[in-house]
DNA sequence: CATTTGACAGAGG
DNA sequence: CCCTCTGCCAAAT
């Protein structure tokens, strides 16, 4: 796919097409898009993106199912959006990580 | 145009 | 699981 999308552009996308109550790695997105080790670019995009509001990036995470931004997101932000879906955080991290992962290459 | 930076990932200890 | 080092890619300065 990857409709004349630029850099970030494909990114958004794939990141709003996270299900609700389920979570990816930058890694996963970065394969995906073909960037495989590419993974900063894709954190990179998600700094230019804090700016929009259609990016839901508090479903994005780290391989280890950490809350990487969370710090970007202003506070407990990041941690009470995932809670309200579903998704248990403590410490900074994913409960379940593996449970609630949703990776773009198998599931689109 | 060269260097630094960044919300990462993988391997090793 | 945490810490450190290396590798990758693109944007920012």
């Amino acid at each position: 796919m990857a409709t004349n999308l630029n850099s970030f552009d494909a990114i958004y996308q794939v990141v709003q097409l996270i299900p609700k109550g389920k979570v990816t790695s930058y890694g996963a997105i970065a394969a995906y898009l073909g960037m495989k080790g590419g993974a900063r670019m894709v954190g990179w995009a998600m700094n230019a993106s804090h700016t929009l509001e259609n990016v839901p990036a508090h479903r994005v995470v780290n391989r280890n199912g950490i809350l990487t931004g969370k710090n970007f997101f202003g506070g407990n932000r990041m941690q009470e959006l995932l809670e309200e879906e579903g998704i248990q955080v403590k410490e900074d991290k994913i409960i379940g990580f593996q449970q609630h992962f949703w990776d773009p290459s198998s599931e689109l």
